[in-house]
DNA sequence: ATCTCTGCAAATGTTTTGCATCAGC
DNA sequence: GCTGATGCAAAACATTTGCAGAGAT
Protein backbone atom coordinates (compact mmCIF):
# COMPACT_ATOMS: atom_id res chain seq x y z
CA UNK A 1 0.00 0.00 0.00
CA UNK A 2 0.88 3.02 -0.98
CA UNK A 3 0.91 6.16 1.44
CA UNK A 4 -0.26 9.73 0.56
CA UNK A 5 2.82 11.83 2.39
CA UNK A 6 3.19 15.75 2.18
CA UNK A 7 6.62 14.69 0.52
CA UNK A 8 4.91 12.89 -2.18
CA UNK A 9 2.39 15.48 -2.56
CA UNK A 10 5.64 18.27 -3.40
CA UNK A 11 7.57 15.97 -5.62
CA UNK A 12 4.03 15.25 -7.72
CA UNK A 13 3.76 19.03 -7.83
CA UNK A 14 6.84 19.30 -9.61
CA UNK A 15 5.93 17.73 -11.89
CA UNK A 16 2.73 18.78 -12.40
CA UNK A 17 3.08 22.30 -14.57
CA UNK A 18 5.13 22.59 -17.90
CA UNK A 19 8.33 21.55 -17.16
CA UNK A 20 11.00 19.80 -19.14
CA UNK A 21 13.21 16.41 -17.83
CA UNK A 22 14.79 16.90 -15.01
CA UNK A 23 17.82 15.25 -12.92
CA UNK A 24 16.60 14.24 -9.27
CA UNK A 25 18.85 17.10 -7.64
CA UNK A 26 16.42 19.79 -9.66
CA UNK A 27 13.38 17.89 -8.54
CA UNK A 28 14.64 18.18 -4.84
CA UNK A 29 15.45 22.13 -5.10
CA UNK A 30 12.34 22.81 -6.70
CA UNK A 31 10.16 20.46 -4.03
CA UNK A 32 12.19 21.62 -1.26
CA UNK A 33 10.16 25.16 -1.78
CA UNK A 34 7.39 23.36 -0.49
CA UNK A 35 9.35 21.21 1.59
CA UNK A 36 12.68 22.51 3.00
CA UNK A 37 13.31 19.34 4.78
CA UNK A 38 12.74 16.88 2.21
CA UNK A 39 15.93 14.24 1.53
CA UNK A 40 17.50 13.39 -1.52
CA UNK A 41 16.95 10.20 -0.88
CA UNK A 42 12.90 10.43 -0.58
CA UNK A 43 13.00 12.02 -3.63
CA UNK A 44 15.30 9.26 -5.47
CA UNK A 45 12.55 6.61 -4.05
CA UNK A 46 9.53 8.71 -4.94
CA UNK A 47 10.82 9.13 -8.14
CA UNK A 48 11.61 5.06 -8.84
CA UNK A 49 7.64 4.66 -7.89
CA UNK A 50 6.07 6.80 -9.85
CA UNK A 51 8.05 5.35 -12.93
CA UNK A 52 6.76 1.85 -11.93
CA UNK A 53 3.70 2.79 -11.74
CA UNK A 54 3.62 5.04 -15.39
CA UNK A 55 3.40 8.47 -14.31
CA UNK A 56 6.71 9.03 -14.52
CA UNK A 57 9.48 7.85 -17.68
CA UNK A 58 13.01 8.05 -17.70
CA UNK A 59 14.64 10.38 -20.23
CA UNK A 60 18.79 9.12 -20.30
CA UNK A 61 20.49 11.76 -22.32
CA UNK A 62 24.45 10.24 -22.96
CA UNK A 63 26.87 11.58 -20.69
CA UNK A 64 23.81 13.01 -18.54
CA UNK A 65 22.68 12.15 -15.25
CA UNK A 66 18.91 10.72 -15.57
CA UNK A 67 16.09 13.13 -15.87
CA UNK A 68 12.06 11.93 -15.18
CA UNK A 69 9.30 13.85 -16.73
CA UNK A 70 5.66 13.01 -17.42
CA UNK A 71 4.87 9.87 -19.18
CA UNK A 72 2.01 11.96 -20.76
CA UNK A 73 3.99 14.44 -22.49
CA UNK A 74 5.72 14.00 -26.00
CA UNK A 75 8.46 12.56 -26.08
CA UNK A 76 12.06 13.83 -27.82
CA UNK A 77 14.51 12.77 -29.54
CA UNK A 78 17.67 13.26 -29.31
CA UNK A 79 21.41 13.72 -31.45
CA UNK A 80 24.45 13.10 -30.13
CA UNK A 81 27.84 14.34 -31.48
CA UNK A 82 30.67 12.33 -31.04
CA UNK A 83 32.91 14.82 -31.92
CA UNK A 84 31.90 18.09 -29.05
CA UNK A 85 29.65 15.95 -27.22
CA UNK A 86 26.48 18.46 -27.64
CA UNK A 87 23.14 17.15 -27.89
CA UNK A 88 20.60 18.85 -29.69
CA UNK A 89 16.48 17.94 -29.69
CA UNK A 90 15.38 16.52 -32.77
CA UNK A 91 11.52 17.23 -33.82
CA UNK A 92 10.80 15.30 -35.98
CA UNK A 93 9.62 11.58 -35.31
CA UNK A 94 9.00 8.91 -37.38
CA UNK A 95 6.92 6.01 -36.01
CA UNK A 96 6.00 2.99 -35.80
CA UNK A 97 7.54 0.27 -33.64
CA UNK A 98 5.22 -1.90 -32.49
CA UNK A 99 6.11 -4.30 -34.94
CA UNK A 100 9.88 -4.75 -33.43
CA UNK A 101 8.07 -6.36 -30.23
CA UNK A 102 6.08 -9.20 -29.41
CA UNK A 103 2.30 -8.95 -29.17
CA UNK A 104 2.59 -10.00 -25.84
CA UNK A 105 4.79 -6.76 -24.89
CA UNK A 106 2.78 -3.58 -24.26
CA UNK A 107 4.79 -1.05 -25.59
CA UNK A 108 4.37 2.42 -24.52
CA UNK A 109 7.14 4.89 -25.42
CA UNK A 110 9.82 5.02 -27.43
CA UNK A 111 13.57 6.92 -27.18
CA UNK A 112 15.52 7.35 -29.90
CA UNK A 113 19.19 8.58 -30.02
CA UNK A 114 21.49 9.11 -33.23
CA UNK A 115 24.94 9.43 -33.00
CA UNK A 116 27.20 11.47 -35.61
CA UNK A 117 28.74 14.53 -36.53
CA UNK A 118 26.83 17.85 -35.64
CA UNK A 119 26.81 20.24 -38.89
CA UNK A 120 29.27 22.42 -37.23
CA UNK A 121 32.13 19.26 -36.10
CA UNK A 122 31.22 18.02 -39.63
CA UNK A 123 32.72 20.92 -41.60
CA UNK A 124 36.24 20.17 -39.53
CA UNK B 1 48.73 14.24 -31.69
CA UNK B 2 47.84 11.07 -30.54
CA UNK B 3 50.59 8.70 -29.11
CA UNK B 4 50.99 5.08 -30.60
CA UNK B 5 51.58 3.72 -26.71
CA UNK B 6 51.47 -0.20 -25.32
CA UNK B 7 48.01 0.78 -23.07
CA UNK B 8 46.26 2.08 -26.33
CA UNK B 9 47.14 -1.18 -28.27
CA UNK B 10 46.19 -3.26 -25.46
CA UNK B 11 42.64 -1.58 -25.24
CA UNK B 12 42.59 -1.58 -29.32
CA UNK B 13 43.34 -5.43 -28.64
CA UNK B 14 40.23 -6.34 -26.60
CA UNK B 15 38.18 -5.01 -28.98
CA UNK B 16 39.36 -6.27 -31.80
CA UNK B 17 37.39 -9.85 -31.54
CA UNK B 18 33.94 -10.48 -31.19
CA UNK B 19 32.86 -9.53 -27.76
CA UNK B 20 29.93 -7.55 -26.76
CA UNK B 21 29.10 -4.35 -25.70
CA UNK B 22 31.76 -3.77 -22.56
CA UNK B 23 31.98 -1.91 -19.48
CA UNK B 24 35.27 0.26 -18.75
CA UNK B 25 35.65 -2.37 -16.01
CA UNK B 26 35.11 -4.98 -18.59
CA UNK B 27 37.90 -3.77 -20.59
CA UNK B 28 40.26 -2.60 -17.60
CA UNK B 29 40.19 -6.44 -16.86
CA UNK B 30 40.44 -8.03 -20.43
CA UNK B 31 43.14 -5.50 -21.02
CA UNK B 32 45.43 -6.18 -17.87
CA UNK B 33 45.81 -9.56 -19.45
CA UNK B 34 48.43 -7.96 -21.69
CA UNK B 35 49.37 -5.04 -19.19
CA UNK B 36 48.71 -5.94 -15.85
CA UNK B 37 50.20 -2.37 -14.55
CA UNK B 38 47.65 -0.35 -16.42
CA UNK B 39 45.00 1.72 -14.42
CA UNK B 40 41.65 2.48 -14.58
CA UNK B 41 41.95 6.05 -15.44
CA UNK B 42 43.90 5.86 -18.43
CA UNK B 43 40.93 3.26 -19.74
CA UNK B 44 38.58 6.04 -19.03
CA UNK B 45 40.57 8.36 -20.88
CA UNK B 46 41.20 6.16 -24.08
CA UNK B 47 37.64 4.97 -24.37
CA UNK B 48 36.72 8.73 -24.63
CA UNK B 49 39.62 9.38 -27.41
CA UNK B 50 38.48 6.19 -29.26
CA UNK B 51 34.69 7.95 -29.26
CA UNK B 52 35.64 10.74 -30.22
CA UNK B 53 37.31 9.53 -33.23
CA UNK B 54 34.71 7.24 -34.33
CA UNK B 55 36.18 3.82 -33.38
CA UNK B 56 34.20 3.45 -30.51
CA UNK B 57 30.52 3.84 -29.80
CA UNK B 58 28.82 4.24 -26.42
CA UNK B 59 25.50 2.41 -25.23
CA UNK B 60 23.59 3.02 -22.79
CA UNK B 61 21.39 0.80 -20.98
CA UNK B 62 18.57 2.17 -19.04
CA UNK B 63 19.64 1.58 -15.22
CA UNK B 64 23.26 0.31 -16.40
CA UNK B 65 26.73 2.00 -16.48
CA UNK B 66 27.56 3.43 -20.33
CA UNK B 67 29.55 0.15 -22.59
CA UNK B 68 31.11 0.63 -24.91
CA UNK B 69 31.63 -1.32 -28.69
CA UNK B 70 33.39 -1.26 -32.05
CA UNK B 71 31.12 1.38 -34.25
CA UNK B 72 30.91 -0.83 -36.90
CA UNK B 73 29.56 -4.03 -35.54
CA UNK B 74 26.08 -4.24 -36.25
CA UNK B 75 23.59 -2.37 -33.92
CA UNK B 76 21.15 -3.42 -31.48
CA UNK B 77 17.97 -1.96 -30.10
CA UNK B 78 16.41 -2.36 -26.45
CA UNK B 79 13.09 -3.20 -24.71
CA UNK B 80 13.18 -1.99 -20.69
CA UNK B 81 9.96 -2.82 -18.71
CA UNK B 82 9.26 -0.10 -16.37
CA UNK B 83 7.60 -2.22 -14.21
CA UNK B 84 10.39 -5.26 -13.11
CA UNK B 85 13.25 -3.23 -14.86
CA UNK B 86 14.45 -5.85 -17.05
CA UNK B 87 16.20 -4.96 -20.40
CA UNK B 88 15.69 -7.09 -23.38
CA UNK B 89 17.44 -7.37 -27.13
CA UNK B 90 15.19 -6.31 -29.82
CA UNK B 91 16.56 -7.59 -33.06
CA UNK B 92 13.95 -5.82 -35.73
CA UNK B 93 15.07 -2.73 -37.14
CA UNK B 94 12.92 -1.07 -39.31
CA UNK B 95 12.99 2.35 -39.58
CA UNK B 96 15.02 5.17 -41.56
CA UNK B 97 16.08 8.02 -39.28
CA UNK B 98 17.69 10.01 -42.40
CA UNK B 99 15.39 11.93 -42.66
CA UNK B 100 15.46 12.82 -38.78
CA UNK B 101 18.39 15.70 -38.88
CA UNK B 102 19.25 18.12 -41.08
CA UNK B 103 21.59 17.84 -44.15
CA UNK B 104 24.36 19.23 -42.62
CA UNK B 105 24.92 16.53 -40.05
CA UNK B 106 26.42 13.17 -40.55
CA UNK B 107 24.25 10.74 -39.58
CA UNK B 108 26.10 7.62 -38.29
CA UNK B 109 24.34 5.21 -35.95
CA UNK B 110 20.88 5.32 -33.90
CA UNK B 111 20.00 4.18 -30.98
CA UNK B 112 16.13 2.93 -30.29
CA UNK B 113 15.10 1.96 -26.42
CA UNK B 114 11.50 0.84 -26.10
CA UNK B 115 9.73 1.10 -23.00
CA UNK B 116 6.48 -0.63 -21.41
CA UNK B 117 5.65 -3.71 -20.01
CA UNK B 118 7.12 -7.33 -20.82
CA UNK B 119 5.47 -9.95 -21.37
CA UNK B 120 5.01 -11.32 -17.72
CA UNK B 121 4.70 -7.87 -16.53
CA UNK B 122 1.78 -6.93 -18.79
CA UNK B 123 -0.07 -9.90 -17.97
CA UNK B 124 -0.29 -8.81 -13.79
C1' DA C 1 -1.33 0.12 17.00
C1' DT C 2 0.60 -1.06 12.91
C1' DC C 3 3.60 -0.67 9.33
C1' DT C 4 5.19 2.32 5.71
C1' DC C 5 7.79 6.46 4.84
C1' DT C 6 11.30 9.70 5.96
C1' DG C 7 15.83 11.91 6.94
C1' DC C 8 20.29 11.26 7.95
C1' DA C 9 24.62 9.44 7.18
C1' DA C 10 27.32 6.01 5.45
C1' DA C 11 28.22 2.91 1.77
C1' DT C 12 28.59 1.92 -3.08
C1' DG C 13 29.68 2.64 -7.72
C1' DT C 14 31.12 5.47 -11.63
C1' DT C 15 33.83 8.83 -13.74
C1' DT C 16 37.14 12.71 -13.52
C1' DT C 17 41.28 15.15 -12.15
C1' DG C 18 45.88 16.78 -10.04
C1' DC C 19 50.35 15.65 -10.13
C1' DA C 20 54.84 13.63 -10.47
C1' DT C 21 56.92 10.43 -13.49
C1' DC C 22 57.51 7.94 -17.78
C1' DA C 23 57.92 7.15 -22.61
C1' DG C 24 56.80 8.30 -27.81
C1' DC C 25 58.16 11.14 -31.16
C1' DG D 1 64.30 17.22 -25.12
C1' DC D 2 59.74 18.26 -25.57
C1' DT D 3 55.19 17.08 -24.68
C1' DG D 4 51.62 14.02 -24.34
C1' DA D 5 50.38 9.69 -21.70
C1' DT D 6 50.28 6.99 -17.49
C1' DG D 7 49.35 5.41 -12.65
C1' DC D 8 48.06 6.51 -8.37
C1' DA D 9 45.18 8.53 -5.14
C1' DA D 10 41.88 11.73 -4.12
C1' DA D 11 37.92 14.13 -5.53
C1' DA D 12 33.55 14.70 -7.52
C1' DC D 13 29.16 12.91 -8.52
C1' DA D 14 25.23 9.74 -8.72
C1' DT D 15 22.60 6.41 -6.43
C1' DT D 16 21.40 3.04 -2.78
C1' DT D 17 20.79 1.35 1.83
C1' DG D 18 20.58 0.65 7.13
C1' DC D 19 18.38 2.35 10.82
C1' DA D 20 15.76 4.67 14.30
C1' DG D 21 12.11 7.63 14.74
C1' DA D 22 7.86 10.10 12.70
C1' DG D 23 3.54 9.91 10.57
C1' DA D 24 -0.41 7.87 7.71
C1' DT D 25 -3.97 4.60 7.95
Amino acid sequence: MIRNTLQRRAISRVFSVDVPPLTPQEVLAAAQKDMPALGIATVYRTLKSMVESGTLTIVNLPGEASRYELTEKCHHHFFSCRACGKVSVVSKCITDFKDMVPNSFKLERHEVVLYGLCSQCNKE
